[in-house]
RNA sequence: CGGGGCAUAGUGCAAUGGCAGCACGAGUCUUUUGGGAAGAUUUAAUCCCAGUUCGAGUCUGGGUGCCCCGACCA
């Protein structure tokens, strides 16, 4: 990409409502625009990130066998009443009527629409199991939106649901998810808690929550360091220094931004939409299903709040919108504009996301500024004095010291080690 | 939904009821190029509707929008 040809514009301060740092980085960096509260677009930088971690996403989900669909974000008024949350919905559906008068609503989740789908395609055990995802946007009428991109109306989630023929296949399975989302969330950069949390509206049962912790985080969670018990504030019982129950060292509060969750749903959606099939033995029974849920977008802001500087974003190598940014010093030097031309035709063939400022009249320390508000992991600088040791120098965003390198070993650097 | 706050140029801030200004940004030209450069020049704003007043950005009423705390969620 050429820099003077991208689709941005960025700014030296934030709009004073941004208070989240998440927000008032994304909002500088041109990541994002805002069209209401809680109403984002995603502007070309952000969107490649936004594209980075669903393509991480999907390949952990199929590594599950997961079959990726695309489910309509309209529902007719129908389906909800079947599972009975047409009224009951926590938040509220955002409801619509069409030019018939008949009732739709936008999906805020899609439990129902894919029982209704899954009741008539599996009617024997052999038919299970099976589990089928989306990456898609849901809509949610909630009372209150907040920090830039951590809780907005319209989101982008993926959202997986398994079926499985007894529980001892969907507890398998379950955990099977679990460790495919601690993978998912380490590749974006986080470390994360599964936390037990009540299951209000999906389920009796509880739920696991992934938790990323920071001091914006909306949740309380009580954890233990030492063998990972944690658990949400609503149902915890114990205190910032209480012994943990199983391990018996001291227990930890701290705040956390919910990136994931995953539920045990039991029969009660099969049970609604008459989602059964016969066993070995003839006999008929419902599906045990189960949903598991993340909303790109939050993990977005997550990934910001957890990973920036007084100079702005720094984001880790695979989520980044590009993985290095080549900076000619003085590009109006014939060598220095040529060498740099070089290293970014190089790159495009090898790295792909790769970034080259060629825009003259513009300072090299703006040049940078904006390099290390985008957060982009490397520079590649070249300049007059570096060409006269015929070299160049490569520059880490996360502070590590830059180094100077031949320009042909530049050529073939590894930047994923 | 309860409570609190805010609304002036693209952004951040000013303006006793009396000529709407500053900085950054953006445009043009020149000089610059190792950490958000310099000069010259141009550009751009009082959220909406009423009211009070000789006169409203400022006061009053209503509306709309946005932010924060609580509650809920990915």
């Amino acid at each position: 990409m050429l820099q003077s040809k991208l689709f941005y514009k960025t700014k030296k301060l934030a709009p004073k409502e941004a208070t989240a740092i998440s927000h008032k980085l994304l909002y500088r960096g041109d990541f994002i625009d805002q069209l209401g509260s809680g109403i984002y677009s995603f502007l070309p930088l952000g969107w490649m990130v936004h594209q980075n971690i669903s393509n991480i996403i999907r390949q952990e989900m199929s590594a599950l066998g997961g079959q990726e669909v695309f489910l309509p974000a309209m529902h007719p008024r129908s389906v909800w009443q079947k599972s009975d949350r047409w009224d009951k919905m926590k938040p509220p559906l955002f409801k619509l009527k069409d030019s018939h008068k008949k009732d739709f609503a936008l999906g805020s989740t899609h439990e129902e629409v894919i029982s209704q789908l899954a009741s008539s395609r599996v009617a024997s055990y052999k038919d299970l199991p099976f589990a089928l995802f989306q990456i898609q946007s849901k809509f949610r009428n909630e009372i209150r939106y907040t920090g830039g991109l951590l809780r907005t109306r319209e989101f982008i989630m993926k959202d997986l649901y398994s079926f499985h023929a007894d529980q001892a296949d969907f507890e398998k399975y379950y955990e099977k998810v679990a460790k495919a989302y601690f993978k998912i969330f380490k590749r974006c950069g986080l470390k994360v808690l599964r936390v037990k949390a009540s299951g209000e509206g999906f389920t009796n049962d509880f739920t696991d929550e992934f938790q990323a912790i920071t001091p914006i985080g909306e949740d309380s969670i009580i954890y233990c360091e030492k063998c990972g018990f944690a658990k949400n504030k609503e149902i915890f019982e114990y205190n910032d220094g209480d012994k943990c129950p199983e391990c018996k060292s001291l227990l930890k509060k701290e705040r956390g931004i919910e990136v994931g969750n995953i539920f045990p749903l039991g029969d009660k959606y099969s049970k609604s939409f008459d989602l059964k099939f016969k066993d070995e033995l003839g006999k008929e029974k419902f599906v045990i299903m189960a949903s598991y849920g993340i909303g790109v977008g939050r993990l977005i802001s997550t990934i910001v709040e957890v990973h920036n500087d007084d100079k702005g974003i720094i984001w880790p190598k695979e989520v980044a919108p590009f993985l290095v940014h080549i900076v000619p010093v003085e590009i109006n030097d014939n060598k220095v504009e040529k060498t740099a031309k070089k290293l970014y035709d190089n790159g495009q063939e090898k790295i792909k996301r790769v970034i080259y400022d060629d825009r003259r009249n513009v300072s090299t320390g703006e040049k940078f500024a904006e390099s290390d508000l985008l957060g982009i992991p490397f520079k590649i600088i070249i300049s007059k004095k570096t060409l006269e040791k015929d070299s160049v120098e490569i520059e880490q965003r996360d502070g590590k010291k830059s180094q100077l390198i031949k320009i042909k070993d530049a050529m073939n650097f590894n930047f994923y080690v």
